[in-house]
RNA sequence: GGACCCGUAGCCUAGUUUGGAUAAGGCGACAGCCUCCUAAGCUGUAGAUCCGGGGUUCAAAUCCCCGCGGGCCCGCCA
C-alpha cells in the first residue's frame, strides 16, 4: 500500500456524490494539515467550487455529509474545516498498510534512458564539482532504475583540446620529474599548475599549447607518447576516486577517438549550409533561435568541444537506441548545451525533446568559484581522507577494541556517507556555498545520522533475540489499541509516503527530495525509540513495535540505497 | 551591454513547479536528559520586515512588473 492509494480511495468515493460524476477530480487536491488535531490529510474544496462555480465551504459539507454515512478503507472520520475537508485516517489501518509492504509504483512506460556524467578532463585530479556531477550522475540513475526504466551510465573522458595539451608542454618541456612521485593524477595536475604559472612569465607559451594540439591533431609521435603516459597516469587516479565514490559507468567514450567523426559531421554540414565559413573558422550560425553564433572547427583547422560532442550525440543514439540522453554538467554550461542541443537538431540528429542537460550548481568556496588552474580547489581524495581521519577517531573513540578491519569498513561507510549527504541534500539546481566544518560533520541533518538510526534499529531487533521473520509473522495490532498509537501512526503515514517521493525524485531528477524525506522519517524514528521501550515490554507489543521499527529500518536503507550510500549494522 | 539562476532567523537549507489553514528542519546560542534497547541521540527556549516596492487574487514566501544585492555565462577553453 502507499499513500497515493487511500488517495485514489478516497477519490472514487467522492465521486460518488451524484452531482459530482462529471466532475474532474485530482488527488493532488490533497494536502497535508498543518497540524495532526486537524486531522491527517486534507482536500481542498477549492477547484470543486471553481468548477461548479459554489462555495468552497458548502462543498466541503456536502461531501463530508455524503462520506460520512458509510465506511471508507483507511478512514476514521471526514470533517469539513472551512473550505478544507479533513480526514482522520484509521491508524491500526495505516499502520497495517505499512507492515504489510509498501508498495512502489514503477513506470508504465519503461524508458532507456542514458546518463552522461562525471567526464571530467584529463589533466587534473577531481575537486568537490566533479564530486558534485559524480555523486547526481549515480544517485539518479539508481532513482530512474528503481522506477522501472533502464539506464545506460556514460562517462565521456575528455582526453583532447588545450588543457591536455598544456599538460603535455608542461610534461615535455617544464617539469623534471617524468614519473609519478604520488597519486599519479595529483602528478598530472601539478604539471598544470606548473604550466599555468609559467604562463604567466612567458604569455608565448599560450601559442605553444596551441602548437601541441596541432601537433598531437597531426600525430606527432613525440606528443602523442607523452600524452598516452599522462592520461593512463590520471585514468589510473580517477580509478581509485570512482572506487571511493561508488561510482560506475557502463560505457566510456573518449573524446580523443571521437572528434575526427565530429569533424566529418561538420564539414557535412557546411556543404549543407546549415553551417558557415567565418575567418577560416566553421560556425553555426543560431542568431535565428536567440543563439549566440558558435564555433565548430578553429580557423588553423582543429577540433573544440563541441566538434565531438556532435558526433558523440549520433553515436549515443546509434549505439543504445535511447529514449533519452541527460547531460550531468554544470550549469555554467547552460547556454552551450542550448546550442549544442539546437545543432543537434539541426543535424536531425536528435529532436531537442530527447535531451535534457542537467544543470547543477556550482560549488563556490569562500573566495569564490573553484579553479583549478589556479590551485584554489577542494580536491575530492583529500576532503575524503580528512573525513576518513576523522570518522576513524570517532568509531576508535566508541570501539577502541574493534579489529582494525572492522573499523576501517566502518570508518569507510561513515566518511562516504558523510560527504554523500552533505552534497546530495541540497537541491541540484542551487549554488553550494562550500563550509568545511558543516561537511565534515558527523550530527545534525547527516548522512552519519541516517546510518545511526538505521543501525540503533538494528541493535534493537538484535538484542531482542527474535529473528526478522518470526516478527514480521502474525503480529496482533491490538496491541497498539491501548494507547492512540500516535506515534506509530504518524511514521506509517510518512512511510506511505515514501513511494511519491521517490517518484517526484525521478521525475524532477532531485535526489534532495530523497534526503529531505529520509531526514523527515529518522526524526520521528529516533524520537519513537526514544520515548517507547521495545524490549522488555508485553510480548506482543514487543513484536509490534519490532515489526514498525524493521519496516522503517528498510525504508531507511532503500532510500540510503538510492542516494548511493550504505549502511551500517553496528555503528 | 545581453541571457539564465538565486535572495526565507546569526549561519546553512526545505517550502516556490500546481497560490490555500499557525513559514519547516539543521548548525550555532541557552536550559535540560546517559543506574533506561547505541548521547553520531532526545526534549525544551530564544531567534523571520520570506531582499525592497508595486500589481493580480477571496487568498501571495509561491504568480506578474520594477528596483536592489549576489552567482554564472556570452572565448577559435573544456
Amino acid at each position: 500500500m502507499n499513500i497515493e492509494r487511500i488517495k485514489g480511495i478516497i477519490i472514487e468515493q467522492i465521486k460518488g456524490i451524484h452531482d459530482f460524476s462529471k466532475l474532474e477530480l485530482s488527488s493532488d487536491w490533497f494536502q497535508k494539515t498543518p497540524s495532526p488535531d486537524l486531522g491527517d490529510l486534507a482536500f481542498q474544496c477549492f477547484p470543486i467550487a471553481k468548477q461548479m462555480q459554489k462555495n468552497p465551504q458548502e462543498i466541503a459539507k456536502k461531501i463530508e455529509n455524503y462520506l460520512s454515512s458509510n465506511k471508507i478503507d483507511y478512514v476514521e472520520k471526514v470533517k469539513a474545516v472551512g473550505p478544507y475537508l479533513n480526514f482522520f485516517l484509521n491508524a491500526n489501518e495505516v499502520i497495517e498498510a505499512f507492515i504489510s509492504g509498501i508498495t512502489y509504483e514503477q513506470s508504465k512506460e519503461p524508458k532507456k534512458i542514458m546518463i552522461e556524467y562525471s567526464s571530467p578532463n584529463t589533466n587534473k585530479p577531481q575537486h568537490l564539482g566533479h564530486v558534485r556531477n559524480n555523486l547526481l550522475g549515480m544517485s539518479i540513475s539508481q532513482i530512474l532504475e528503481h522506477q522501472g526504466n533502464k539506464t545506460i551510465k556514460v562517462n565521456l573522458l575528455n582526453d583532447r583540446g588545450l588543457g591536455v595539451s598544456k599538460v603535455i608542454y608542461a610534461y615535455l618541456y617544464l617539469a623534471k620529474e617524468k614519473e609519478p612521485n604520488k597519486k599519479p593524477d595529483h602528478f598530472v595536475g601539478d604539471l598544470y599548475l606548473l604550466f599555468n604559472k609559467e604562463v604567466k612569465k612567458r604569455p608565448e607559451l599560450e601559442q605553444e599549447a596551441q602548437r601541441i594540439l596541432k601537433r598531437w591533431e597531426e600525430n606527432d609521435e613525440e606528443v602523442i607518447s607523452s600524452w598516452k603516459k599522462i592520461r593512463d597516469f590520471v585514468i589510473e587516479g580517477y580509478k581509485e576516486t570512482y572506487k571511493k565514490l561508488g561510482c560506475l559507468f557502463d560505457k566510456e567514450y573518449f573524446e580523443s577517438e571521437i572528434y575526427k567523426e565530429g569533424k566529418e559531421i561538420v564539414m557535412e554540414g557546411l556543404k549543407k549550409d546549415i553551417f558557415k565559413e567565418k575567418d577560416g573558422a566553421v560556425i553555426a550560425p543560431l542568431e535565428k533561435y536567440g543563439l549566440p553564433e558558435k564555433v565548430l572547427i578553429k580557423s588553423n583547422g582543429t577540433a573544440l568541444y563541441i566538434t565531438q560532442d556532435i558526433a558523440l550525440a549520433k553515436k549515443k543514439f546509434e549505439d543504445f537506441e535511447i529514449d533519452y540522453s541527460i547531460y550531468v554538467v554544470a550549469s555554467e554550461q547552460e547556454l552551450y548545451f542550448k546550442q549544442l542541443f539546437k545543432i543537434i537538431e539541426l543535424l536531425n540528429i536528435a529532436s531537442s525533446d530527447k535531451l535534457y542537460h542537467l544543470a547543477y550548481g556550482m560549488i563556490l568556496l569562500e573566495g569564490g568559484k573553484m579553479k583549478s588552474r589556479e590551485g584554489n580547489i577542494v580536491d575530492a581524495d583529500s576532503i575524503i581522507e580528512e573525513l576518513e581521519r576523522l570518522a576513524l577517531s570517532e568509531v576508535e573513540q566508541r570501539y577502541p577494541n574493534l579489529s582494525e578491519e572492522e573499523k576501517k569498513e566502518r570508518t569507510e561507510k561513515i566518511a562516504i556517507s558523510a560527504l554523500k549527504f552533505y552534497i546530495l541534500k541540497v537541491d541540484p539546481t542551487r549554488d553550494i556555498l562550500f563550509k568545511p566544518k558543516e561537511s565534515i560533520s558527523f550530527q545534525g541533518e547527516t548522512g552519519p545520522y541516517l546510518q545511526y538510526t538505521y543501525a540503533r534499529i538494528k541493535s534493537i531487533v538484535r538484542k531482542s533475540g527474535m529473528n526478522s521473520k518470526d516478527i514480521i509473522k502474525n503480529i496482533d495490532l491490538k496491541c497498539f489499541e491501548n494507547d492512540e498509537c500516535i506515534e506509530e501512526k504518524a511514521i506509517a503515514l510518512l512511510a506511505l509516503e515514501f513511494p511519491s517521493i521517490i517518484e517526484k525524485a525521478a521525475e524532477s531528477l532531485k535526489p534532495s527530495l530523497l534526503c529531505r524525506y529520509l531526514l523527515d522519517f529518522a526524526q520521528l524514528i529516533n524520537s519513537y525509540y526514544h520515548d517507547k521501550r521495545v524490549i522488555g515490554e508485553d510480548k506482543e507489543v514487543m513484536k509490534a513495535r519490532l515489526a514498525l521499527l524493521l519496516a522503517s529500518s528498510e525504508i531507511i536503507k532503500k532510500g540510503l540505497w538510492l542516494l548511493g550510500i550504505p549502511v551500517l549494522e553496528e555503528m
